[in-house]
DNA sequence: CGAACCGTTGATAGTATTCAAACCTTGTGG
DNA sequence: CCACAAGGTTTGAATACTATCAACGGTTCG
C-alpha cells in the first residue's frame, strides 16, 4: 500500500478503516473538505478565490458564470467586487430580505434554505465553489444563504452587477444557461422530494455530490459531506434518524462506509440502482 | 338573485348547490374552465392566441415574455411563429427529447411531468395562458409537456427564437426575469414536498392556483381544476386518495366546496392558514 | 470533568399509501 | 331510451414507511 500519494484512494482513511475506530488522522479529515473545491494531488498548495492577481488565476473561473468574461472585461469585474469570507454558521443573506448582493462562491460550502414560519426547513440546495448566488437577479431573495463551511465568495453589489451585465449581453446569456441548469436541478429535487424513498433519496443525494465534486475538482468515491445529518435531512425532505438509519442501512448493504466527514463509496453501481 | 350576469359569483353554481346534485348545466362547467384565460363578463367572445393581426392583440402578450417587446419588432416574431393546437393528452414534447421547439400558451393548461422508469411520475409546473415552455433554451427538455385541456400556443423553432433572441438583449432580460420566477416557484414548491402534510400542500396547491388564475384573468372564489385528481397528486407529491380524502376533508371544514370541474373557496383565510 | 452538540439506535406513534370496492359520469350501441 | 362499459372519483380497511420520542455513545471545548 502507497501511503500519501494517491488522494483518490485517500489511503489514510483506509488504515482508519482497518484499525477500526481509531481516532481519525485530522489531516485526512481536511483533506476530504477540501477535496470539494482542489483538483490535482498538490492540495498543500491549492488556492482559490482571487489571489494579488485578480479574477485572472481564479480557480472557478472556468467553470462559473465568468468564464464567459474576455480577460479584458474581468479588470472591470475585479474592480466591482470584492472577495469575502464567512464563518461556518454565518449568513450570507436571508430570504425575503432585499437583494442587496450577489456571490460567486470560490470555496467552501453554502447552503440555501426555506423555512416555514412554525420553523420547518427546506433546503434547496447547497451552492459549492463556481456556483452563483442571486442568479436570479430578482430584488429580493427567495431563501437564505448560509455558510456550511468557511465559505470565500466574490462579492458584488447587486447594482453594479446589473450594470456590468447590462452591457455584455454574452454574461447574461450565460446567467440564463445557469438559471436553466439551476432549473433544470431544481426539477429533478422536486421528482425526488415528491416520489422517491427515503433510501432512493439518500442514494441519489451522495451520488449527485459525487458527480458534483468532480465536476469541480477530483472524482472520488471519497464524498465529503460537510454538511450535517440536519441538513442532509432537511434536503432530503426527511427527518434526521431517517438519514442516519438509511447511511448505516447502507453500509451494511456493503453501498458504502462512513468515513469521518464524509462517506467512500464501496458500490456506485449498488448505489445507481438503489437510486431509481 | 341575479342569473348569467356576474361571472365571478357564479350563479349558475349557486343553484346548483342548493338544488342538490341536480344535473350540472354543462354551460355552467365550461365557463368555469375558460375562467382560467377569459378576463371579463363577455366569455362568448373572448378569443386568446393570435388572430388575424397576429401577436399585436394577442390577450396573454403583457403578462408574457413578449411583453417586452415593441410593436415593430412583434412583426418579426409573427413571421417565426405558428400557432399550434393540441387535444388534451396530446405531447408538446417529451422528456430528454432534442429541444427543437419553444412555445408560448396562449389557452389552456399544460403539465409539465418527469417520470422514473418505473412509472413513477413527478409534475414538476402547470404551464397556464403566458407561461413560456423551454425558457431553460437547453438543447433538451428536462420534462415532458402534456396538454391537460384543449391548448393553443405559439410555436417557435429553438433555432430561430436563439437567433431572435440574440439580437435582442431586452428580451432575453425578460426571458431571464421569468426563468428566476420559475426558479422561485420551483423552491416554493420543494418546501410544500418536503415539508409540509398533505391538508398544507393542497390548501396552498388551490390558493396558489386561484392566484395564478387572478394575474391573467378574474380573480375569483370558483377555482377551476381541468387537471384530474391523478395530476394533482403528482403535483402535490401524494397519493390520488390522499388528494379526494383532503378535498373531502376541506369540505367538512367548511372551508370549499367541490363544484363540477373545479371547487369554490369558501374561505379564503380559512385556507390561509391551513396551508402553513 | 462536565456541558453541549452531533450522530446513532431503539421503541412507539402517526400520516399517508396500498388494496379493494362502490359510486358517479360519460359515451356507445343495441 | 335504456343498458352497459369505461374512466375517474370517493370511501373504507389494513398496511407500511417515516416521524417522533427517548436514550445512549462519542467528540469538542471551556
Amino acid at each position: 500500500m502507497h501511503l500519501g500519494i494517491d488522494l483518490d484512494q485517500g489511503p489514510l482513511w483506509l488504515i482508519e478503516i482497518k484499525l477500526l475506530k481509531i481516532r481519525a488522522n485530522p489531516k485526512a479529515g481536511h483533506l476530504m473538505t477540501s477535496l470539494a473545491a482542489c483538483a490535482g494531488p498538490e492540495a498543500s498548495s491549492c488556492q482559490h478565490g482571487r489571489s494579488a492577481n485578480g479574477c485572472d488565476d481564479c480557480k472557478v473561473r472556468l467553470f462559473s458564470v465568468c468564464g464567459a468574461l474576455a480577460s479584458s472585461e474581468l479588470d472591470e469585474l475585479d474592480r466591482i467586487s470584492q472577495v469575502r469570507t464567512f464563518a461556518p454558521k454565518a449568513t450570507l443573506f436571508e430570504q425575503d430580505a432585499l437583494a442587496g448582493s450577489v456571490f460567486n462562491v470560490t470555496e467552501g460550502v453554502v447552503r440555501l434554505c426555506k423555512s416555514l414560519p412554525d420553523g420547518r426547513r427546506q433546503i434547496v440546495g447547497f451552492a459549492l465553489a463556481g456556483d452563483f448566488l442571486g442568479l436570479a437577479l430578482m430584488d429580493r431573495y427567495s431563501v437564505a444563504a448560509e455558510a456550511v463551511t468557511e465559505v470565500r465568495a466574490c462579492r458584488f453589489t447587486r447594482s453594479a452587477f446589473l450594470a456590468y451585465v447590462d452591457d455584455r449581453p454574452h454574461l447574461l446569456r450565460r446567467l440564463h444557461e445557469f438559471a436553466g441548469h439551476e432549473l433544470s436541478l431544481a426539477q429533478d429535487q422536486m421528482l425526488l422530494l415528491g416520489r422517491k424513498t427515503a433510501e432512493e433519496k439518500v442514494a441519489a443525494f451522495l451520488l449527485n455530490l459525487q458527480a458534483r465534486y468532480g465536476r469541480i475538482g477530483t472524482t472520488s468515491v471519497n464524498v465529503p459531506l460537510p454538511m450535517s445529518r440536519q441538513d442532509i435531512a432537511d434536503y432530503l425532505g426527511l427527518a434526521i434518524e431517517t438519514v442516519s438509519r438509511t447511511l448505516t442501512k447502507l453500509v451494511r448493504k456493503k453501498a458504502l462506509v462512513i468515513v469521518p466527514d464524509g462517506v467512500r463509496l464501496l458500490s456506485v453501481t449498488a448505489l445507481e440502482q438503489l437510486a431509481a
